[in-house]
DNA sequence: GCGATAGGTATACAGTTGTCTACCTTTCGT
DNA sequence: ACGAAAGGTAGACAACTGTATACCTATCGC
């Protein structure tokens, strides 16, 4: 039975959620019993071993579903949020040649979007953050890898949006790492912490937007010298 | 037999290194079982309810400790260093009020005084960074609490040290913890890529210089306005 | 000196775990 | 149409788990 690579097997999809479900809860992947596994998703003990040879593999897995449902969807959110700001004209003071209302703009729409999206896929960012820094250290090369790509993308937009178009890619590629990281890592404080959810999104906004203008005003220092 | 606080149980000794033993190479707290700790301990099983009534229990032990061995000779260390810094006369550009070359240098001994630290207690910052994300809320929110404490440190010792006067208290704050959450979260890269030290410590320097000038930057703007 | 208490041990038990072997059913390629 | 493979189940086993009860020994206050 030769999957098309869309569909999946059932039981294995079972497997998967019923992982994050457990996750979700206050576990760690590495914690799981493949048998407390199996029966959290209605299956024999056994079926485990059909899908996935170690709870690392199915981590794996987790891990990648997670980023291939992000990693698009969010680029293409942030294209939009940097057209939709560009249409207006300059709506703020200029500084370092930015326009600063405008930079607040994209950035704090980004970031909103970003957090919605973990609003809409709690248990994913649950394990993914949680396994970040886990025992597993396969499954943190792998999310570190996911995390670069994010910064990947993000200073590849940036630069093809003209945003911030002073700095250089190597510097521009260590902000984005900045800033995927925190993001990532507040998820969790986000989703646990409702009440600050205002407060974490804005503190957010302003860590990235003090992180660029920093290293924007440093540069150009430099660059004078 | 009560304990003036100071020493402590052998046994409660044992079983808290033979914890760290375990989580430092790859398990999380959640995932010990007390057996394997005892056996670990080269004690009985039993012995562990003497001291603890759960695992979480014995974590936040753990957290304590690595928090009082850290805390107060981190401050020390930090204000020797702005000391020794400010001894010598201004020795680079002034931007923005401030001379650049004092606070990077400030900011890198504190920085690598840090990570020698970390060096010196792998265990503990495995342990705390792991936990950091981990499984239990209990856990959690007593790392939370200590980087918090640490950030309260680090803003205090910049007001009375008269590093970035201009900032404002809740800024200031803000910002400490900002950086106190990159380091803690950075042990972990820096003990296990070792070939990346280096660049690891100077991109936690410039993090930290570009957040501060930046902020510094915008606060001046908006005072002017 | 003596009871109390803290620290540590031995034994036992029921429940759970990972894994093995064997068997069944559906689906697919040819 | 049929064999093969994928997906899933059943039962069994030894090893391990958390916990309870009971027992032992220092050390302390008094």
């Amino acid at each position: 039975m030769v999957r098309l690579q869309q569909e999946r097997a059932a039981g294995k999809q079972q497997l998967m959620q019923a992982a994050l479900r457990l996750v979700a809860g206050s576990r760690s992947l590495g914690s799981l019993g493949l048998r407390e596994l199996a029966r959290e998703a209605g299956l024999n003990p056994n079926t485990f071993y059909r899908h996935f040879d170690s709870l690392d593999a199915l981590g794996l897995a987790l891990i990648q579903d997670l980023s291939e449902q992000l990693r698009q969807p969010l680029r293409e959110l942030r294209r939009e949020a940097a057209q939709r700001a560009q249409a207006n004209g300059p709506i703020g003071p200029m500084v370092l040649g930015v326009d600063l209302g405008r930079s607040r703009l994209v950035c704090r729409e980004t970031v909103r979007l970003y957090f919605r999206f973990v609003e809409q896929n709690p248990s994913g960012f649950i394990v993914g953050v949680r396994e970040l820094h886990g025992a597993s250290p396969v499954l943190r090369a792998a999310l570190r890898e996911v995390m670069e790509a994010f910064a990947r993308d993000m200073a590849e937009d940036m630069l093809e949006l003209g945003l911030l178009g002073g700095l250089e890619g190597e510097t521009l590629l260590r902000l984005s790492s900045l800033v995927s990281r925190h993001l990532f890592q507040s998820s969790l404080d986000y989703l646990e912490q409702v009440d600050r959810r205002a407060s974490l999104s804005a503190e957010a906004e302003e860590m990235i937007i003090d992180l660029f203008i920093g290293a924007s005003l440093l540069d150009g220092l430099q660059r004078r010298a």
